[in-house]
DNA sequence: CCGTTGGTGACAGTAGCTGTCAAAGTTGCT
DNA sequence: AGCAACTTTGACAGCTACTGTCACCAACGG
């Protein structure tokens, strides 16, 4: 299912090089002063076949957030299943965490997020695959042997983590300071912790 | 500048009539179906003159949301600046409480949020905006007199109140038994609370 | 009574996105 | 190599939300 190989190499590079002109652009005159057909133009391709590899002009900015929340869901399925939801959330943040430590993909998702932030439509989709993500922690948290938490509850739970995350997220992107992500997020989570284990 | 009182007026009835039109149509046959041409008919005016009135189609489903948050704020703004964040949010919440007493009023804000669920774009300005009263929120708690939080954490307190919310609302608005809102409410606040204060 | 002001409709245009169809290119099998 | 099956592509047309423009009409004010 995986493509007859050539074909599926062609489609990545192609869309490879559709999401460099789209950052290019985007860098240059922000996400909504640039039209697809701007993008479509630079790669040299209609309009058409730039949605038949693309889906949608927000998938461009968005797609890497999709691919984090892939394996934050992942990750947070190869915890053992007695750990405390908390502690298992903290260590699936561990994706987010982590790509803050090269500073060039640092760069980027600053970059991504400043994107993200400048365009209502942008950023309301950005909520709600955050939405998604967490209803799929849920699930898997829900999902484990000797849960004993209602769906409210653990929703709620995830959500306060969550909270946490964005907002040390919002925090780090805005001072260009030393990267202190890591320790802000478990700064924060403890605050807010201790009652919740 | 509230108008000439009788323009107000008529704008109003304009504005309400559109929106129990919008309504109809909406829960006849779901939003991403109804468009705006078809309301605009069912009114009896242009689709120009609908969108003087209206905005956007998004505005006729959240606007309710909106006026629920504006209400938040300011009542956040009156509570004791002593007071702990986490109760005065409380308390801010009683606003969206308060109107799940009237079974009526109750009834019509299931059908809002069910409609919400259901369509991406609106689901996602939903969020959107959840995140705009959140940070006027977190500016009101910072503006306090006797503060010592710094922002972030604010942040990812508000954020977690605001998740026990909306995790109570969203199990709420599916089980069809009698409304156990605010105890829920309640005990999921607790739930997170104690570390917190 | 007339000028200003505000609402309205008709028209046209933009941006994102989708369906369709025929042409061109690829792949696989013989 | 040669042919059939499958894919990809571009051109065209269409839909929906939304905005700019302009002329028209009605109410309000002096």
């Amino acid at each position: 299912m995986a493509g007859t190989g050539v074909r599926e190499v062609a489609r990545r590079a192609v869309h490879a090089e559709i999401t460099s002109a789209a950052e290019f652009l985007f860098r240059e005159q922000g996400y909504d002063a640039t039209t697809v057909d701007q993008i479509a133009e630079r790669v040299g391709m209609s309009q058409r076949t730039f949605f038949r590899h693309v889906g949608t002009k927000e998938d461009l900015v968005l797609a890497e957030f999709d691919r984090q929340s892939e394996r934050m869901v992942a990750d947070l399925q190869s915890r053992p299943a007695g750990e405390d939801p908390w502690t298992s959330l903290r260590h699936a943040f561990e994706v987010v965490v982590g790509q803050r430590e090269d500073p060039t993909v640092r760069e980027r998702a600053k970059l991504m997020m400043s994107i993200v932030e400048t365009s209502g439509t942008l950023r309301a989709a950005y909520f709600d695959r955050m939405d998604l993500v967490q209803r799929q922690l849920v699930d898997v948290l829900l999902g484990r042997a000797h849960n004993t938490e209602s769906r409210v509850i653990m929703r709620a739970l995830v959500g306060a983590a969550f909270a946490a995350l964005h907002a040390v997220s919002e925090n780090c992107d805005l001072d260009d300071g030393p990267d202190t992500f890591a320790a802000d997020l478990d700064q924060v989570l403890a605050r807010l912790a201790p009652a919740v284990v």
